[in-house]
DNA sequence: CAAAGGGTTTGATGTGGATCAAGCTACCGC
DNA sequence: GCGGTAGCTTGATCCACATCAAACCCTTTG
């Protein structure tokens, strides 16, 4: 049950896993079924949550730090989304009861709330508020990804690191200003380049009134910068960011998708969201 | 109403939808709610049937023919999916009814079921077996986008052509000889590469036993095309396809998720299926 | 305070893949 | 059968980005 006492779960946590999208509609039964048994649990930086390939039994909540998901192959390693509170993770492998595709690493200490996954079954079962919520969160992930792929086969590096800046800007309402969240080697990692190219791109993006001082960055050219990167609405998601959860109950339906795909690497299943 | 007679739609087809996995599980009564208004129609090759940035007002379902998915920008445009039947797609952008991300465009003449997207999103809320099956059909979707960008950021365009045609093989359950279901054109793109390129890298295939006539390739030493292509069940799903629907119940299940995005491109929310 | 170490930047160089420009081949209609 | 057109291939060249190497900077620690 999840309530202050059990595994040290403190009232002001439940609040918070309450304000997110895809509990705020839920039936209170279903919180309390779903959460039957979840536990907070605080890990240092640098851990490993989860390996690729394993089996994911619960729903994670990051409620503090930031966890990095990232993917391997013959040795190459490719950062695929960084997280900040309030977010859950690993969601459609919890649906699918399946093995992780990516691998979960906290970048600072964490906290984090574990729901099993099994709750989170049952709870879809019983509720259909429940399992509306969990489709619409899973239709905005993935139309998340739909805007990430667009953007790395359609734009250079130095495109995706201006538009980048752009939605930092967007989401933090940050005038010129805009703080990076991360190390610069992870954000290379995540725009799909080398730390020494991000450098460059940097570089690059002088001329366009952008300047660097360690992680404070100065757009000094507003609509410079902009005609470099063009920014799209359908590739952009520039919704704000609000206080320390999403920003509206869906930033996909603050903009505004699609499902099911043959061929290509992934599914040889017919089904494009 | 779904049935013959109505739009004309043929029993046939009703059954063919049936043993999709997303109404497979549905209730007879939710099935019927669900198609009230849907109605058959037929393209010829190479139309639009629905622009990037459109409201999405209908889900689609792939009858017969082929469907490209693909997103344009700054002039440049590029392949996401190619559909083949019998498949749904634009199920996101239905469930938060929301515009699209992507455009559809027939390559072949084309037998399309549109179901309206009200009818989609009420049967969820009074079924919950049709919103777990939604749910699972999209956290399916999302795990092969996750797939498609490791494969991406991870392989290099000979790697990327190789396990294609590996995966082409394992689907089809083809031998040693595999026929390409599109042109090279849209495989180049779908592959992230220009058309000329994909010409080098199917020359750069045959010292591994790759030849090719038309759309006729032979895998001429499979194990040889293995040690370049390094195929992934982490990124390459290799479930066989079975008749003319879907591998399984879902292709995910087969092999084998999670939940929610920040930084990076799409999604300012916080969420990673 | 000095040494050590991790992250970042800068430069030199190499390579994968794009682009440009012909040719080639196969299908189609007259 | 012939000419046209569209897709595919091949070659030459260019550019974006990776790699390798070294210097720099900033923080940590003895």
């Amino acid at each position: 049950m999840l309530n202050s006492g059990d595994s040290g779960v403190r009232t002001s946590d439940i609040e918070r896993v309450k304000g997110l999208p895809l509990f705020a509609d839920a039936a209170p039964e279903t919180l309390r079924v779903a959460t039957a048994g979840a536990h907070l649990q605080r890990f240092p930086a640098n851990t490993m949550l989860l390996l690729e390939g394993d089996p994911v039994d619960f729903l994670y909540v990051l409620l503090d730090g930031q966890v990095e998901l990232h993917g391997t192959w013959n040795d190459r390693e490719t950062t695929l989304a960084i997280l900040r509170p309030v977010s859950t993770f690993i969601l459609a492998a919890v649906v699918l009861d399946a093995e992780a595709l990516m691998s979960a690493r906290t970048l600072d200490r964490c906290e984090i709330l574990m729901i099993p996954g099994d709750a989170i079954r049952t709870a879809m079962r019983l509720d259909p508020r429940f399992a509306m919520a969990v489709s619409r969160d899973l239709a905005g992930c993935y139309r998340g990804l739909v805007r990430n792929i667009k953007n790395h086969k359609l734009r250079n590096s130095t495109e995706r690191l201006a538009n980048y800046l752009l939605q930092l800007r967007a989401a933090d309402n940050s005038g010129g200003v805009v703080r990076l969240h991360h190390e610069k080697r992870i954000l290379a990692s995540l725009l799909g380049m080398t730390p020494e190219n991000l450098s460059r791109a940097f570089a690059a993006l002088q001329r366009h009134g952008v300047s660097v001082h360690g992680a404070v960055v100065t757009l000094g050219n507003i609509s410079a910068l902009e005609a470099l990167a063009k920014p799209d609405p359908l590739i952009d998601n520039h919704a704000p960011r609000v206080g320390d959860i999403i920003a509206d109950a869906d930033a996909e339906i603050w903009s505004s998708e699609w499902y099911k795909t043959t061929g290509q690497a992934g599914e040889t299943s017919k089904r494009h969201g």
